[in-house]
DNA sequence: GAACATTACATGCAGACGCATCTAATGCAA
DNA sequence: TTGCATTAGATGCGTCTGCATGTAATGTTC
């Protein structure tokens, strides 16, 4: 096993995390009024194409439970998402996009993959 | 330009970098007291050897120039490293290891190293 | 069905971050 | 030297995050 590759990794995955996250924090946030995590619930929401519970959007979000909720809480003050509670579990709450939410994905959308392409194409591979 | 390559390596990077990030700072906090931040700093002041400017550290370290800042006085409030006036330029600050410090960078290298390798070993390649 | 454990989500709280700004030192031009 | 722009680093402030916990609904055991 190569520590080396492990920290050159490791490296690689800080500094294109750091580009990335700060550039999509500035064009998302001037451009579309939207944090990447807004974006990426949204972004999931539309590749579903149906409601979800804050759980499945748990697991596919790199985020704990309790910033999940918040970053719905905003989302759904934004109108852009709204909040239902589920009949078969009480408990549960669904989060359904609503067409203004849509309209703001893809709004986002292209600014997000111009964004990543940028970062991820100077320097496409590892060794750099 | 192969714009799903460019999705798939954010995909990785976010996911790689989420579950990195949580394991190091728990693992290096409960069991060294230190943050990933932290560590990182003592991990270039004992690399370069030498004194380091804040300014030399931003360029290492994806951080803002305030939150290295803090971090610094964070790792002098904890005897880790110690602050001194640049004498050439007295606007500047010099910042210098102890050897407090150099023995807890010491003492938590295997654990970073042991997380970074289990977080990368398990799915080595970007095509996981 | 009563008591207790568990689950889903919300929320109080503290910590870390970035941005804007402040202070102090330096550089540069007139 | 004086006056102004610039630079290094510190700090006030607001935001986002995770942890611990709270609340309510569900499941389980007797």
């Amino acid at each position: 096993m190569d520590e080396q590759f492990v920290v050159d990794t490791w490296r690689y995955v800080l500094a294109k995390h750091a580009k990335a996250m700060c550039a999509l924090e500035r064009e998302l946030g001037d451009r579309h009024g939207l944090g990447p995590s807004e974006f990426e619930v949204l972004d999931r929401m539309v590749h579903h194409g149906r409601k979800l519970r804050i759980q499945e959007l748990c697991d596919e979000v790199h985020l704990s439970q309790s910033a999940l909720s918040r970053v719905v809480a905003r989302l759904e003050k934004a109108s852009l998402v709204s909040r239902g509670v589920c009949d078969v579990d009480r408990r549960g709450v669904f989060v359904c996009i609503t067409d203004e939410g849509r309209a703001r994905h893809a709004e986002a959308l292209p600014t997000q993959r111009a964004v990543l392409a940028e970062v991820f194409t100077e320097a496409p591979a590892l060794t750099s």
